[in-house]
DNA sequence: TTGAAAGCGCTAACAT
DNA sequence: ATGTTAGCGCTTTCAA
């Protein structure tokens, strides 16, 4: 491996002129630059990371960190991000945090001492706590799906209550009579914003029920124990609107299993848009989410605080789009 | 930030003797220790991860490369990784390679400058060319699913020819009559493993053809296309085993929008034993393979190699397990 | 058992 | 426009 001096050597100059040329700033010869290049290309140099890292502050490298890798949708922000920070240069640190708050921690502080560059937060348990340390720490950060408590500081989300909105809209335009909610955490601001959604539109509807609202954890699991309470205590209900494609997934298994018919006895609309929705039968509704842009957005914003670009912290909302499918295609009557 | 100099001096002692207690080598009076770790708790110190790469060529970072996070297969295997590096304090680095030869090169340039501990490729295109890079850089390393062409080193695979022989027979003896199957690439170990196990079983059968066998490229639109033209050209198949899940997801789809009855008419098997299919209608009989745990091992198997632990490279070969699911149960005739 | 000092390979003042 | 040099924070001989 040829260092930096060698190169030097080779080229007779000094290291800092390599070092110009390798980064591109400072004045430099056209003819000393050439010189230089030659040589690099002869020792076939190639600058050492980790020691630009510690003389540089700047390591290349960014982290995420989010639930579960292994939940579709957030791989597919990680497919994103990655390919985004590649393109840019930098490196990417997955770090699954079971969305608990401990976890996370220990992950900020490992990711420090690393000198990571910046760090996405797809992870949903970040406290203000943590945007203080990070503020302090003068690390760049993104957030997905998460309002800050306090300060500003970029994020990047979609329009979840218009989204929940269009989704009971549908249904109900689809013929529903009666449409419940499998809800998300109440944790989360998407938890949050959808059922805000849903209850735009339905709340002050005569047949309207709280108990029509069933949380779901944002799972499989919990969406199909919330579809069999929900038709266990209202099986008039002929609409479910669920908080994400997960809980709709588990809705949908579990009411084939009861021998409930959907779309034609209950139509479904999930939200979120991933692949899994295509797959089932019937094919489900749902409120795609631009998943890839959000993380693509997101990297795109955590590189541009990196690089101290004016502008200071933004703000994006991605529009959502309803897949109509199969779950809410009703015969006529 | 407390540096190791700060320690030293807290503790009036040198670096060199705060860096024996840091990392439990050399020989550090009792006493002394005690100073210094003292020192270490009142300035809050935190060895830098990043100085110590540069020192001591030791970066506790380990990179996996792998086709597509997104694939639920190989985001299991991640996941699988990170939680074990993390246990290990090594921290994980994610790269996608989309199969693609040229971007795992470039991957691979980009971890040796960064110093990475080791590599794990759960990428397919992997060639005898990079191996030797990798051994000539002296970078520890494990394959996934990939026998290397020359040489030992460690490899973590599960048993392809048995599973994909449990399948089949599975298939028969629920009553199949003709089996097809989907393979996956055949410049896969495991696609032309799984492709073998099938024809062990039934190669040498009366109604065997070799037009039976249908390239699905273990992607759900392969397994669309493959059991679109399977059901075309022999219609009296009532048997599919699918060289993976992808696959036999897409040819589900498919049978279900031909008016093809599943198991009924056709029983269809599938092969790694994803969540995806606990999720579809009917559930998929699957060959399951143990996931996390070829993660781990691989992750365990890599450390111990880094560690430089005695024994050189090791291969493991894990069991698989037939999951009889709807996908195969007929009706008694 | 401990300390001094020479790197690890690069960046960035500062000087020329 | 180019060179000198002092770090970045830690590890690791080599001495003592």
């Amino acid at each position: 491996m040829a260092t930096i001096r060698d190169v030097a050597k080779q080229a007779r100059v000094s290291v800092a002129t390599v070092s110009r040329v390798l980064n591109g700033n400072g004045y430099v010869n056209l003819a000393t630059e050439a010189k230089v290049r030659m040589a690099m290309e002869e020792l076939n140099y190639e600058p050492n990371t980790v020691a630009r890292g510690l003389a540089g502050k700047r390591t290349m490298m960014i982290a995420m960190i989010l639930p579960d890798i292994v939940n579709p949708f957030f791989s597919e922000l990680a497919r994103a991000v990655e390919d985004t920070a590649r393109a840019h240069q930098f490196t990417v640190i997955i770090c699954n945090s079971d969305d608990r708050g401990a976890k996370e921690k220990t992950y900020i502080d490992v990711l420090r001492k690393r000198y990571v560059d910046g760090i996405i937060f797809a992870s949903n348990t970040l406290g203000d706590e943590e945007i203080l340390t990070m503020e302090e720490q003068e690390i760049p950060f993104v957030l997905l799906d998460r309002t800050p408590g306090m300060g500003r500081c970029s994020v990047v989300r979609s329009r979840n209550v218009d989204g929940a909105r269009m989704a009971v809209n549908h249904l109900l335009q689809s013929g529903c009579r009666r449409v419940a909610h499998i809800a998300g955490s109440g944790d989360l601001l998407t938890g949050r914003e959808r059922r805000r959604g849903y209850l735009d539109v339905v709340g002050e509807k005569g047949w309207f029920d709280p108990g029509l609202i069933v949380p779901g954890h944002f799972s499989v699991e919990g969406g199909k124990g919330a579809a069999m309470a929900l038709m266990d205590h209202f099986p008039d209900v002929d609409g479910i609107f669920a908080g994400n494609d997960l809980m709709a997934v588990g809705a949908l298994k579990v009411l084939h299993a009861m021998g409930v018919k959907v779309p034609d006895e209950v139509s479904l609309c999930g939200f979120d848009g991933i692949a899994l929705t295509e797959v089932t039968v019937p094919e489900l509704t749902t409120v795609a989410q631009p998943i890839y842009e959000m993380g693509a957005t997101a990297a795109m914003e955590l590189i541009r605080l990196i690089e101290g670009e004016p502008g200071g912290p933004r703000e994006y909302e991605l529009d959502v789009l309803l897949l109509k499918r199969e779950s809410t295609r009703r015969r006529k009557r």
